[in-house]
DNA sequence: GTGAAAGCGCTAACAG
DNA sequence: CTGTTAGCGCTTTCAC
């Protein structure tokens, strides 16, 4: 463990004072300094293997260059391109992230607030998922910088990145209902999460939209995103409405799981019934039916909730749009087809 | 944003000295106190809403309670769940990590180990892939502990977490073999990649245990582990020997390129021909024909190395291995079935 | 242009 | 038992 070579021991080997060091090797160089000093300066940290402690750095000017990153469950497959699009922007500007899992627990979300900010994290990056947790809030109202994604909070100025899933649910529903489907039920996700409310209320307003009576619509609330649900939800709808001829799921994982289900009471995916997802995970295209779905733009949500965290850390926070919506895109494959009677009396 | 409470301010709301303070909130009170005075300072605390600085704290303590992790590539399904088993032993212990992606780039990795040192980790935990990188040695080599995960590095003692690749390997051969098998083909992973050597390693030994020629035997190395490459190295091996009735294949990935091309060209798995995979990574069930492979601990992979570097850094670093294998389970599936000869030949 | 000095918040000797 | 003191390594104001 040999001694880490400090702004001291260049001073030493160059016979001037620490400060002027550590201004020579400040790279916004604002302060006036002899070109040659500078360079017998950088010559002997280069010569020396300096390396600068952030440590000491951060104490000093209260800024960690890390930030926070807030994510349900990093298993889950939606996460790592979010993360991964975070870090491309942020680690060129030379931040690091601490990246934490909340299992969606409120206690546990307080706490790892807590630890973040013990850790003098500059910035908080939030994917939420619980719909209402006053932890963040907290957070920022203390003035620190947050920037959330998936959720917006009413009532603050926290900017927000949100993926276009009324766009989404829209998509789906009209393709479905342009092939001639009508009686559409919708397999919704956790009313607990953002996404899974967001998901429902788009439902619902895509069908007023085409002027079905909502009121008799089949929607079923799943647990949580789960295949498990997803089956057991299934089950549900086509008991309550066996004239049910396609589910518009609240996401992908659900969507295997009612189509597993479908499968084993004998109902064929698309002929029988159209089945869509959203979110449009990794392997879908290799998993039979390949599922239509609706693919959002994962890694890019991280690098702009990024850009927003940047902007605001590099002091230009007036400068960023409170809401960001990112477009999504259908992605039509092969779990959905006209409903039997459409081609009954089509033909 | 109101200023952090600090010891200071402790000490002056309750008329003690800032060491006083120090010492009464310290959990492990080796310094003797009165009772009285510590109670009144952790109350003054409290309603302070005092929180300790951590940066300060790692600056005088040359600990920053945080370790990196190394990883090449967060969205590579296998990592997460090693991340989590990570946190979930040092988490309790008031670690926090730093995670990077390396994408297996000995230029990047170099830098990453230098931006971790300057953040003052206490450890890293390398989660390896390239089968030689100087990189972490030198790290290791100046003092700072470092635990490795799928990667022994000769000539030193830095201690490695592996899962017994050898033993899934053989397990996986001796299935095919004991079906009837002779032409056991093997899609083999990039060998700059420590998985990939190991398995093709573990491959000739087993080809060798049962007394079969292992220079004749058809073997194909893969560029990337990608579905991609499965298929192009399936169809190599196909043309190359086409009597080929089993690939085994050193990963998941490559045996769902394989069994694509297998079906392209109008050959069935597992009637026509055997695949397997390596991993069992998330959704395999969900892909006909559901995989036969072999199934690997990630979390605990990730929970044992941290548990390691636990024991390193409380200054057990004596008592640890230098060697931990974990053991793989075989999961056989419906990709494998005795060859077409076997079965004729049998009856 | 460069040096001197102070201090970020905390911990750990050393006194008493 | 508690106070005093001295820094960890760096940045930054103020002198000269």
């Amino acid at each position: 463990m040999n001694k880490r070579v400090t702004l001291k021991d260049i001073a030493h080997a160059t016979g001037v004072h620490v400060s002027t060091v550590s201004r020579a090797l400040d790279p916004k160089r604002d302060t006036p300094l002899t070109d040659d000093v500078v360079l017998r300066i950088r010559q002997a940290a280069e010569k020396l293997g300096y390396r600068p402690n952030r440590i000491a750095s951060s104490l000093r000017t209260q800024r960690t260059m890390t930030i926070g990153v807030m994510i349900p469950d990093i298993t889950n497959m939606i996460f790592p391109p979010i993360v991964r699009g975070i870090e491309s922007v942020m680690e060129p500007l030379g931040y690091a992230s601490i990246i934490v899992n909340t299992d969606s627990q409120r206690g546990r979300e307080q706490r790892l607030v807590e630890i973040l900010q013990d850790r003098g994290v500059d910035g908080i990056i939030h994917t939420a998922v619980l719909l209402e947790d006053p932890t963040i809030e907290r957070a920022a109202g203390a003035g620190l910088p947050v920037v959330t994604l998936n959720r917006r909070i009413e009532g603050t100025h926290i900017p927000y990145i949100i993926n276009d899933e009324a766009a989404g649910i829209s998509a789906v529903f009209n393709l479905l209902y342009d092939l001639g489907h009508r009686h559409i039920a919708h397999l919704a996700g956790p009313q607990l999460l953002s996404t899974g409310q967001l998901r429902l209320n788009a439902f619902r307003a895509a069908a007023a939209d085409r002027r079905l009576d909502t009121k008799a619509m089949t929607i079923v609330e799943a647990a949580q995103f789960h295949e498990t649900d997803g089956r057991r939800s299934a089950s549900e709808i086509l008991l309550r409405a066996p004239e049910t001829t396609a589910i518009l799921c609240a996401n992908d994982r659900l969507a295997l799981g009612a189509i597993d289900h479908c499968r084993k009471v004998g109902l064929n995916c698309p002929t029988d019934i159209s089945i869509t997802g959203f979110n449009d995970m990794p392997l879908l295209e290799l998993i039979p039916p390949r599922l239509t779905t609706v693919r959002i733009q994962q890694f890019e949500a991280g690098a702009a909730a990024a850009r927003l965290m940047a902007a605001i850390l590099a002091g230009q926070g007036e400068d960023v749009p409170v809401e960001t919506i990112l477009p999504v895109l259908l992605v039509e494959r092969d779990s959905v087809a006209a409903p039997r009677s459409a081609r009954v009396t089509g033909r």
